[in-house]
DNA sequence: GTAATCACG
DNA sequence: ACGTACGTGATTACT
C-alpha cells in the first residue's frame, strides 16, 4: 500500500510562479490552483497511490513551536494574487474528498514528517511530494521524496530514494539535517555556523556524516585551520541550527493512512470547477456524471417551447412573429441545412423553432430570404461566418444587430476562446450540451444529425441569454459605439472579402516551387559535404550538433533544448564556415517552398483563387488575423520572397490596387503623446526617420547618413514596442551603452513621448487596463504581478496596445468606408485583402485610378488627428507591382 | 502537443 | 539584480 503526501504550500507556490496568470471573468486568479491540480493529476497517474493527502503551513501570529522570534522573518510575504487562491484550493480539495492537514503553528514539513513515519509504522510506503529540499531528510527505504520543479510552465519531477540521494550527495538522507546545521539556510532563517558555506559543509558531512562525529573529533579533523576555528566557535549555533532544521516526525496527530484512501469527488466539485472555469479539468477528474443537464436550467426550461416548421402556413406565422419581435437569436448549421431560432414573446415565454430543410416541404428559400432580410433583427454567434455562408448561397445577410462572440471579445480581448460553450460556462456557471454542429468536422465525420439536433435548440437559447448578459456590459463600459460602428459593420465587409478571395497564378507558383526544390537540393548536397555526413538540416537539434559539436563553431544564445541555430545567431557565424551561409540559404528556400509555394497551392480553390479566413476575435490589440491560408505574411522583404507576390494576380482585364498607410503607428504616437517636436516632424511632411536622425544625432538634415537613419528608424520602432536599451542594442548591433545614449537623446528630443510613456503606464496600473482612442480595451493583470518579467511585459504592452490598437481601429473604419463607397461608385471593384496597414482592391483596369484615389481618400479621411494621416495607393498587374 | 524557426505588419 | 521589443500563423521535428 502506498500513500502520497503533498506539500500544499510548496506545490501551490511553484505552480503560481511557473504558470502565466489566469483568472476567471470576475477577477479571481486561478493559475496556481490550476497548476496544483494538473500536478496532482500527473503524479497520481505516475504513482498510482492508494491514498492521497495534502499538508499546509498555518502560522499563528502569537505562537511558534520553534521559539525563535525572527523565525521565517526573512521570507517575503505571499503576493496577494497567490494568497487569494489558498482558501479556494482548500475548498477544491475538500470537494474532491482529498484530506488535508494543517494546524496553527505547524508547518507542512512537520505533517509530512509525521505522516511518513506513521505510514511506515503501519507498513505503508510513502511518497512525499514537494519542491523543498528540506524534506529530503525524510527519505528512508519506505519513504521517497518526489522533488517537483516548474519551469516555463513545464513541470518536472525527480524521484529521490536512499540510493539516488546517496549518489547525488554522498551521504545518508538523515544527514541532510547535519548539512543544514553547518551551512544554514537563509530562507528558513537557520543560522548554521557563521563562515561555513555549502562547499565546506558538504565536504565535512561527506567525510564525517554528522555534526556529532565532527565535534567529537575536533580539532583533529581534516579541514582548513580557519574552518576548524569557525566550527569551534560556532558549536552552539550548529547545535541550535540542527534542532531548527530537524523536521518534526511526532506531531500530535492521530493518523491512519487508511482514512486517506482515494475517494471519488464529492457532489460540490462539479459546480466549483465550473465557477473556476476549469472545463478541461472537469473531464480529467471525471466530474460530470450525475450533474444536472443544462436543459433543466431555469432560463431555458421556462423560456423554450420547441417546434419544427413543417408547412408554408407555419412559416408565414413565424415570419410575422419574428418581424414583430424586439430581436431573435439564431444559429445555423455549417451547411445551412438547419437553423434554430429563439424568439422571446414577452414575460417568461418564448418560441423556439428548429428549421431543418431536408424535411421541410414548402418554399424554404423564401423563408430563408425573409429571415435574413433587413426587417428581422437578429442576434447570432460569429456573424461574419454566417454572413459568408448566406452570401455564398445567394441569400441576403442583413439585419444583424448583435454578435455574442464579438461582444465577448470586446469585453475581454485576451480570453483566448469565445466558443459558445465556454462563454456560457464563464457567464452562467453552467455547461451547454456539446454543440456538435458548431464543429464542421465533427458534424461531417459523424454525420450525426441526431446529436446536433439534440443540442441545437439549447444553443440558440444560450445565444439569447448571452445577448442579455453582454449587451448591457458593453454599454456600461462605453464600448457600444465601437461595437456598432466598427466591429459589427466590418462583418459584412470581411465576409465579402473572404468570399471574393485572391487569384493566384498556379502554373507560375508550381514552376517557382520546382526551382526552389532544385536549388535546395544543390545546397543540401553542399551542406552534407561540408558537414562530412548526412543529417536532417531541418532539425535544429541535429543542426546544432553538427555546427557546434562536430564543427566546433562558437555558440551564441541557448534555447530550452540546446544551442540556438536561428538566423540571428547564424548571421554572426557566417565568416566561420561556408556551411553557415549554405544553411541560411537552405532555410530560406525550404521556407518559401513549404509554406508559400506548396502551402498556397494546397489552399487553392478550383476557380484558381485562395480564400483566407479573417479572424476577428484573436488578437489582444484589435488587429485581424488571417488563417488557412495566412495571407498577411506573404514574403516581401527579400527579392526571392517577393517572387511569391508576383503570383498574386487579378482576373484578366482587372488590376490590383494597393493602398497603405504611411507610418500610421508613429503618427498615432505623435498624436496621442502630443509631443510638439514629433508633431512638427510629421507636419513638415519630410522623411520621418531621417528627421528623427537629424534631431537625435544633432546633425543637419542633409548630413544624415544612411546608417544614422537606419538607427533612428530602429529607435522609432523600439519606442512603439516599449523598448529597452539591451534589445535596441541587439537589434541595431551596437552596445547596450550606446543604445542607451540613443534613447536618452531620443527622449530629450521628444520629451512629450517620455511623459506619455510614464502617464500611460501609471494610468494602466490604476485602471487595470489600457484602451485605444475608440475604447477598445485590453486588461492588464500583469501590471499587478509580483513577477518582474511579467510586470515588465505588462508595461511594454501598456505602451504598445493603445497605438497598435488605435491603428487597427482606424483601418477597420477605413475598410467599412471604402466598402460602402465602392459599392455605390465602383460596383465592379472588390476589396480582397487587408494586411494591417494595407488594403488591396481588385477592379477592372479602367477603374484603377478612381479606385486608388477613393482608397487613399477614405483611408486618410476616416480619422482626424493632430498630424496628417496619409495613405499611398498604386496599382499593377500583380501584388508586387501594385505595391508601387 | 510543444518547441523552434521564420514569414509578415 | 532581474532578462530583454509589440502583434500574429504555418511548418517541421520530436516526445
Amino acid at each position: 500500500m502506498k500513500l502520497m503526501a503533498i506539500d500544499g504550500n510548496s506545490i501551490l507556490n511553484r505552480a503560481y510562479y511557473g504558470i502565466r496568470p489566469l483568472s476567471t471573468r470576475d477577477g479571481l486568479y486561478t493559475h496556481a490552483i490550476y497548476g496544483f491540480l494538473t500536478t496532482l493529476l500527473r503524479l497520481r497517474d505516475e504513482e498510482q497511490p492508494d491514498a492521497v493527502c495534502v499538508a499546509f503551513d498555518l502560522h499563528a501570529p502569537t505562537f511558534r513551536h520553534k521559539a525563535d522570534e525572527s523565525y521565517k522573518a526573512t521570507r517575503k510575504p505571499m503576493p496577494e494574487e497567490l494568497r487569494m487562491q489558498v482558501p479556494v484550493l482548500k475548498e477544491v480539495l475538500d470537494a474532491l474528498n482529498i484530506p488535508r492537514y494543517e494546524a496553527e503553528g505547524w508547518e507542512a514539513d512537520d505533517w509530512l514528517g509525521t505522516i511518513s513515519r506513521r505510514c511506515e509504522a503501519e507498513g505503508w510506503d510513502c511518497v512525499v511530494v514537494t519542491g523543498d529540499k528540506d524534506s529530503l531528510q525524510l527519505i528512508t527505504e519506505k519513504t521517497k521524496v518526489k522533488l517537483v520543479s516548474t519551469r516555463m510552465g513545464q513541470t518536472t519531477t525527480k524521484d529521490m530514494t536512499p540510493e539516488s540521494f546517496r549518489e547525488q550527495y554522498g551521504f545518508d538522507p538523515i544527514h541532510m539535517i547535519d548539512l543544514k546545521a553547518l551551512m544554514g539556510d537563509s530562507s528558513d532563517n537557520i543560522p548554521g555556523v557563521p563562515g561555513v558555506g555549502e562547499k565546506t559543509a558538504m565536504d565535512l558531512i561527506q567525510k564525517y556524516g554528522s555534526i556529532d562525529t565532527i565535534y567529537e573529533k575536533l580539532p583533529d579533523i581534516e579541514a582548513k585551520p580557519a574552518a576548524i576555528k569557525k566550527l569551534t566557535e560556532g558549536e552552539e549555533s550548529a547545535r541550535h541550527s540542527y534542532w531548527l532544521a530537524t523536521i518534526v516526525t511526532d506531531a500530535p496527530l492521530d493518523f491512519n493512512p487508511e482514512v486517506n484512501a482515494v475517494k471519488a469527488p464529492g457532489p460540490d466539485a462539479y459546480s466549483l470547477f465550473l465557477k473556476l472555469e476549469f472545463s478541461k479539468l472537469i473531464e480529467r477528474f471525471d466530474l460530470r456524471q450525475g450533474a444536472p443537464a443544462l436543459a433543466e436550467s431555469e432560463r431555458i426550461s421556462v423560456a423554450a417551447s420547441v417546434e419544427q416548421v413543417t408547412s408554408a402556413a407555419k412559416a408565414g406565422e413565424l415570419l410575422e412573429l419574428w418581424r414583430n419581435a424586439d430581436h431573435i437569436s439564431l444559429l445555423a448549421l455549417p451547411d445551412l441545412s438547419g437553423v434554430a431560432v429563439y424568439c422571446a414573446t414577452g414575460g417568461d415565454t418564448a418560441v423556439m423553432s428548429e428549421l431543418f430543410f431536408d424535411r421541410y416541404q414548402g418554399n424554404w428559400n423564401h423563408l430563408l430570404a425573409s429571415l435574413f432580410s433587413g426587417d428581422i433583427k437578429k442576434v447570432s454567434h460569429n456573424v461574419k461566418d454566417l454572413m459568408r455562408l448566406l452570401l455564398l448561397n445567394n441569400l441576403p445577410a442583413e439585419g444583424f444587430i448583435f454578435d455574442t462572440a464579438l461582444a465577448a471579445y470586446l469585453l475581454d480581448a485576451t480570453a483566448g476562446s469565445y466558443d459558445l460553450g465556454r462563454l456560457f460556462v464563464s457567464y452562467f456557471n453552467e455547461e451547454l450540451p456539446k454543440p456538435l454542429y458548431l464543429d464542421p468536422d465533427a458534424f461531417a465525420l459523424l454525420g450525426d444529425r441526431a446529436a446536433a439536433e439534440a443540442s441545437f435548440d439549447s444553443c440558440a437559447t444560450a445565444v439569447d441569454a448571452l445577448y442579455d448578459a453582454l449587451a448591457p456590459k458593453l454599454r456600461e463600459r462605453g464600448q457600444q459605439e465601437l461595437f456598432e460602428t466598427i466591429e459589427l459593420p466590418l462583418c459584412r465587409c470581411l465576409a465579402e472579402m473572404e468570399l471574393a478571395g485572391c487569384r493566384v497564378d498556379a502554373k507560375a507558383l508550381s514552376d517557382f516551387g520546382e526551382l526552389l526544390s532544385r536549388r535546395a537540393k544543390d545546397l543540401e548536397a553542399k551542406i552534407y559535404h561540408l558537414a562530412d555526413g548526412e543529417f536532417n538540416i531541418n532539425s535544429p537539434k541535429q543542426l546544432g550538433e553538427i555546427l557546434f559539436d562536430r564543427l566546433g563553431l562558437p555558440h551564441g544564445k541557448k534555447t530550452k533544448t540546446g544551442w540556438s541555430t536561428n538566423a540571428d545567431v547564424l548571421e554572426k557565424l557566417r565568416w566561420e564556415s561556408p556551411i553557415v551561409d549554405a544553411v541560411l540559404e537552405y532555410r530560406q528556400l525550404t521556407k518559401l517552398k513549404s509554406t508559400y509555394a506548396d502551402g498556397l497551392l494546397k489552399a487553392l480553390d478550383p476557380d484558381g483563387r485562395v480564400r483566407t479566413s479573417f479572424q476577428m476575435t484573436v488578437t489582444a490589440t484589435g488587429r485581424l488575423s488571417s488563417t488557412e491560408p495566412n495571407l498577411q505574411n506573404i514574403p516581401t522583404r527579400t527579392d526571392l520572397g517577393s517572387e511569391i507576390r508576383k503570383m498574386f494576380v487579378p482576373e484578366p482585364g482587372n488590376v490590383l490596387v494597393d493602398a497603405d498607410y504611411s507610418q500610421i503607428e508613429l503618427r498615432l504616437l505623435a498624436h496621442i503623446s502630443g509631443d510638439e517636436g514629433m508633431r512638427a516632424a510629421f507636419l513638415s511632411g519630410g522623411d520621418f526617420h531621417a528627421e528623427t536622425a537629424s534631431k537625435v544625432f544633432g546633425v543637419a538634415r542633409e548630413d544624415v547618413t544612411h546608417e544614422m537613419r537606419r538607427r533612428a528608424k530602429a529607435v522609432n520602432f523600439g519606442i512603439v514596442y516599449g523598448i529597452s536599451a539591451f534589445s535596441l542594442g541587439q537589434d541595431i548591433g551596437v552596445s547596450q551603452k550606446e543604445a542607451k545614449a540613443y534613447m536618452d537623446a531620443y527622449f530629450a528630443t521628444f520629451p512629450g513621448v517620455r511623459s506619455y510613456m510614464d502617464r500611460v503606464v501609471e494610468q494602466a496600473k490604476a485602471d487595470g487596463y489600457v484602451e485605444t482612442l475608440y475604447h477598445r480595451r485590453r486588461d492588464l493583470p500583469e501590471l499587478a504581478s509580483s513577477n518582474f518579467n511579467l510586470r515588465s511585459f505588462g508595461q511594454r504592452v501598456a505602451l504598445n496596445m493603445p497605438i497598435q490598437g488605435t491603428a487597427a481601429d482606424i483601418m477597420k473604419l477605413a475598410m467599412i468606408a471604402v466598402w460602402k463607397r465602392l459599392k455605390s461608385e465602383l460596383p465592379r471593384a472588390k476589396l480582397v485583402l487587408q494586411v494591417h496597414d494595407e488594403l488591396i482592391v481588385e477592379c477592372p483596369e479602367g477603374d484603377a485610378r478612381r479606385a486608388a484615389v477613393l482608397l487613399a481618400e477614405e483611408m486618410e479621411g476616416v480619422a482626424h488627428l493632430s498630424v496628417p494621416l496619409t495613405a499611398d495607393a498604386y496599382w499593377g498587374k500583380n501584388w508586387l507591382e501594385a505595391k508601387g
